[in-house]
DNA sequence: TTGACATATTCTTGTATCGGCATGTAATGT
DNA sequence: ACATTACATGCCGATACAAGAATATGTCAA
């Protein structure tokens, strides 16, 4: 079996870089694809291209109006992501971290 | 060009569900190479072929004993995955956020 | 209808993967 | 010294990728 297909999961689509601005740039409003294309500086079929990954993932959502079409980052589509990372928040030590785990430590004496 | 290397950075290695097992099971404790195969059921190149990818990306920690070698999550590493879903928060429109976005606009006429 | 504009798809090419199997290497035990 | 244990690495085949160039689809305007 060779990797997973980008499509897969949101995780696979979200290793791109390009994807991630992309993510980014779309997240405050919809845009366009030639805007994008224009601030991003990539070609044209690079972007409607990784907008169809994101889109097969349901990273963003799309409306269309007229020859354009408007594309807009669906951010809740990331929350597994950020689920995921913040089962791991309490061992990557921060201060309240440390506070707490002291704590915990001081009880079990 | 093709796909970014796995090695290339913590979102690349993380696309890969297997490995996301391999950090979840290392979190807590540090873990020796034969342990996480019979408990994830994988073989055992497999596995240590995973656990190069988490090193070279900086996810784990190894340890040297003897014939063992031990691993054990990187938390920290994640932190950067952490926080650029975190810049999405504000758009997954919970409660608390939607409140705020009302409030702000309502401030803005 | 014809042409211009906005976006999507196809094809090619080089590259990187993942699993499976076999083998290599290093440390321990007898 | 030899066998065994614990990991790591190398090779294979199948698959999927991303960029680039060319082309296709779809929409509006004159």
């Amino acid at each position: 079996m060779a990797r997973a297909a980008t499509t897969s999961d949101v995780f696979n689509a979200v290793a791109e870089p390009r994807r991630r601005e992309i993510l980014a740039l779309m997240a405050a409003r919809e845009w366009a694809v030639g805007d994008v294309v224009e601030r991003l500086k990539m070609d044209q079929p690079s972007v409607s291209k990784h907008l169809r990954v994101l889109r097969a993932t349901g990273l963003v959502h799309m409306r269309c109006q007229g020859r354009q079409k408007f594309y807009r980052t669906n951010a809740q589509a990331l929350r597994p992501l950020h689920d995921w990372t913040s089962t791991f928040e309490r061992y990557w030590g921060d201060q309240l971290n440390r506070i707490k785990q002291r704590a915990e430590a001081a009880s079990r004496k």
